[in-house]
DNA sequence: CTATTGCATGGATTG
DNA sequence: AATCCATGCAATAGA
């Protein structure tokens, strides 16, 4: 043991006591006790700078107060971390500043897995002699487990003439990359070197499968060397340097310059606490690349983001080590037919062979099919530099069926140094956010793996499957981003967001409700009425709809004080802020200390209802989506080829690029230039190659829309109602209802008044709704149905004389909770703010 | 006439 | 301000 001091005011054992291990404080990890008076001290984040004593930030389980740092003088120096533990600011900071030294060091060890090429680790521990590594860490170093992880990783560790040492190389990675992280990797690594406890605390708490034993105990080893004290998760990473010898990895100057940032934005901190907290062993996160380039740093945004499984998946069981160098959203260049992919100069200088010429070599890659392309890795002179760009590429790009937006990542598998060529769909991506909080619901299955590189068992790329090679469907994934513009980043979004986007406009146009006290104008234009007014609309505060066999209407919105749900007039407006004393017309509940007019299990089956019912919606709106695009489709053949008995004129007539698979805005082909009217360079008796695909393509789009309505018929013929009881209203049962086209409606109506009826009679199937079939509703709005009275209910409280079809929420058995009251959510929301009522905005359906 | 190639341009990003 | 890189476009090659 070394040199401690106790810090307990009573006590001031010297640095000779000995200490000793103590209880587990948390999960997994122990106290250190103090022989002299018993007190606990938990182990904490080590600052940055390990010095031959053990300097590591302590805090005094009973007192709160801390250890200093050996190499700071005072423990005011000291962040608290948000995720626990401590900081030592001025070690952090003087870590960040010592790593240039190494940066000029070629010599500097790199993490690496089996690469033998590579010379062995670690992470920013001061160059230290092997008695360098503190007391603390050697004792962890000790223990077999660590030990036997060190030398998994590193095998020939104490071959190098390191004698075990920890020669630092800084990896930390930008902190703004901290979300991305996975919760492995920040987990482990974020964790810090100095604590081989909190591996198993988090292993713990996070649920570690023991598979990944050995990862994590890499990990551990990891994070014994890495830079500690520093909750950055990326202090792990592992940089792996190239077989020259030469680099260091970029990423650590990345890292580094950013490690000297003061904090992370906040919200980027929240993320990888967040990330830290909940996620999952899959989150698509980038990774440091494994290697880096001198002087050059790669962005973050071409760290690749791949999975530990999919890493797994990657290089199957053999004794390969893939190694995630980086990745590209294709754009559109890239993904067009010029087959020319843009490579990051810094990726292509840093993993691809070193072209002085611009004609460049060939370069063989290596699908994730286990095919193997060459393509020419060239460069073009460019503003005194380089552009580089793989050209070729369309075959392959083509083969994996990439598009603008999506991903392609590249690997390298080691000892081979064979490079390896995967891809990401922008479909699939899924928000990180969305994956946090799925993570966090669910139980994480964590998988091991830092930012190092993977050391895999026998089996060999060729073997994977192809599903399983398609990283997006692995694992919820990080946010794409894909270009909707044609050129500026300016608008690169995510696909996620934009879909966000998408919907929540759709739902703004319930949201909005026309400016109060404001009188519209009518405005004509060609024989329609538009009410115009003077000021923009608002947003109105969200709220659920319901209806009772009264025959009146109420809302039901939530305090946004005490967030109580407090029952409205349906036909007033409500400010996006409201609280109880706003409630006007129920001065019993005018004040948050009045109780909830829900029971929780009331407010529990509303919220279900409703979210079943924007379900439905999204869905019905997806389906309205498709529709419109076949029918857009549709049109081409109806007008083109068929003549213009299209039936539907008005969607006839704009038959967009777009809507042409695989051919883009702007594509010049055959198809694409031909005038939407049809009356291009085809005839209607055209037997053509492209008029016969799109004929057949015709058909094929009516059958299935054929298909669908048929389906759909017979879903909702299927489909249940709810009832749900209200405290004051007796033997009051509603259905939702919802939108369907009018085809179906007679049919529909006709079927489920029926089944209502039935169900009246057994009074037994409370989840069927009694009441009558609303056949008023406006599809755009959620209607209810109230025993024997339908009665809709809408924005503007009005029969809009269109189309509704009841809604079936599932048939499951949740009954009401009153029978004697039947309130049904609505298909109106206001507010966008997020909650449960919110998530099903992001639902896939 | 179309496809390919090589370079130039300029918006976006970074330091 | 420097650099990157997505894309446009002219020149060239090929069908």
């Amino acid at each position: 043991m070394g040199s401690r001091v106790c810090t307990n005011d009573l006590c001031r054992a010297s640095s000779s006591q000995e200490w000793k291990k103590g209880w587990p404080l948390r999960s997994g990890e122990f106290a250190n006790l103090c022989d002299k008076c018993g007190s606990a001290y938990e182990q904490l984040v080590f600052c940055d700078t390990f010095h031959s004593k053990d300097t590591g930030w302590r805090e005094c389980i009973t007192c709160g107060k801390h250890l200093h740092c050996g190499c700071i003088a005072s423990s005011s120096l000291l962040e608290l971390l948000d995720s626990g533990g401590v900081k030592c600011i001025g070690c952090t900071k003087s870590s960040g500043l010592q790593p240039t030294s190494n940066d000029e060091n070629p010599k500097g060890l790199s993490m690496s897995t089996a690469n033998k090429n590579s010379e062995k680790l670690l992470t920013s521990v001061d160059k230290v002699d092997g008695d360098n590594v503190t007391e603390m860490n050697q004792e962890q170093l000790d223990s077999s487990e660590v030990r036997n992880g060190l030398k998994a990783l590193l095998p020939s560790h104490n071959d190098d003439g390191h004698g075990g040492q920890i020669k630092e190389e800084d990896v930390l990675p930008p902190r703004g990359e901290v979300g991305n992280m996975s919760s492995t990797n920040f987990n482990q690594v974020s964790i810090g070197p100095s604590d081989a406890a909190k591996v198993a605390i988090y292993k713990a708490n996070m649920g570690i499968k023991d598979v990944y034993e050995s990862l994590a105990q890499t990990n551990l080893t990891i994070a014994l060397a890495s830079p500690s004290g520093n909750s950055n998760p990326f202090s792990g990473a592992v940089v792996e340097e190239r077989e020259l010898g030469k680099t260091i990895s970029s990423f650590q100057q990345v890292s580094r310059s950013h490690h000297l940032l003061p904090k992370p934005p906040k919200s980027i901190l929240a993320t990888g606490l967040e990330t830290n907290a909940s996620m999952g062993p899959q989150m698509r996160v980038a990774r440091p690349p494994a290697e880096g380039r001198l002087k050059n740093q790669l962005l973050p945004r071409y760290w690749p983001r791949i999975t530990d499984q999919e890493l797994q998946l990657i290089s199957g069981d053999s004794n390969s080590t893939v190694v995630p160098l980086f990745e590209k959203v294709l754009s559109a260049s890239d993904a067009g037919r010029i087959g020319r992919l843009v490579l990051p100069k810094a990726c292509a200088e840093a993993y691809f062979p070193h072209i002085s010429q611009p004609e460049g070599v060939p370069l063989r890659i290596q699908d994730v099919k286990g095919k193997e392309w060459v393509f020419q890795f060239r460069f073009w002179p460019n503003n005194n530099s380089r552009m580089y760009v793989l050209e070729g590429v369309t075959p392959c790009i083509q083969s994996m069926q990439l598009q603008a937006g999506d991903t392609v990542t590249f690997s390298r598998i080691d000892p081979e140094g064979k490079l390896l060529m995967g891809f990401r769909k922008a479909s699939n991506a899924i928000a990180m956010q969305s994956s946090a909080h799925l993570n966090a619901l669910s139980k994480p299955l964590n998988s091991a793996g830092g930012d190092f590189s993977w050391h895999i068992m026998e089996k060999h790329v060729s073997d994977t499957k192809d599903g399983l090679l398609l990283p997006s469907m692995l694992a919820p994934e990080r946010k794409r981003s894909r270009n909707i513009g044609s050129k500026s980043k300016r608008f690169l979004i995510d696909s996620q967001d934009a879909m966000e986007l998408k919907l929540t406009w759709e739902e703004a146009q319930d949201m909005l409700r026309p400016p109060l006290s404001e009188k519209p104008s009518i405005l004509t234009i060609e024989d329609h009425e538009f009410e115009e007014y003077e000021e923009p609309p608002v947003f109105a505060k969200r709220s659920i709809f319901t209806a009772r066999s009264s025959g009146g209407q109420e809302q039901w919105t939530q305090c946004d004080g005490c967030s109580k749900w407090r029952k409205l007039p349906a036909d007033i407006l409500l400010p996006p802020k409201w609280t109880c004393p706003d409630n006007t017309w129920d001065h019993s509940r005018c004040s948050c200390s009045a109780p909830d007019e829900l029971s929780p299990r009331e407010l529990e089956y509303l919220l279900k209802l409703n979210k079943e019912f924007k379900k439905q919606r999204m869905l019905m709106s997806h389906r309205m989506v498709q529709e419109h695009d076949s029918a857009t489709l549709d049109a081409l053949p109806n007008t083109a080829v068929l003549g213009d008995n299209a039936s539907d004129p008005g969607g006839a007539s704009v038959a967009t690029t777009t809507k042409h698979p695989r051919h883009r805005p702007g594509c010049s082909c055959i198809v694409c230039i031909q005038p939407p009217s049809g009356k291009g360079k085809h005839k209607p008796t055209c037997t053509c190659n492209v008029c016969m695909t799109v004929k057949r393509r015709f058909k094929t789009l009516m059958m299935r829309k054929k298909k669908r309505q048929t389906e759909r018929e017979a879903e909702i013929a299927q489909r249940n109602h709810y009832l749900w009881g209200s405290k004051d209203e007796a033997e009051v049962d509603s259905t939702i209802t919802h939108h369907d086209p009018p085809e179906n409606k007679g049919i529909l109506a006709n079927e489920l008044q029926l089944r209502d009826q039935i169900n009246n009679l057994s009074h037994k199937t409370p989840e069927i709704g009694k009441g009558g079939l609303d056949l008023n509703s406006d599809p755009e709005h959620e209607n209810i149905c109230i025993k024997g009275q339908p009665v809709l209910i809408s924005e503007q409280q009005e029969s809009s004389g269109s189309q509704s079809l009841p809604q079936a929420t599932t048939g499951e058995s949740e009954g009401p909770v009153h029978e004697d009251h039947c309130v049904t959510p609505v298909v109106q929301e206001h507010d966008s703010r997020d909650g449960d009522l919110d998530n099903s905005r992001n639902d896939p359906s």
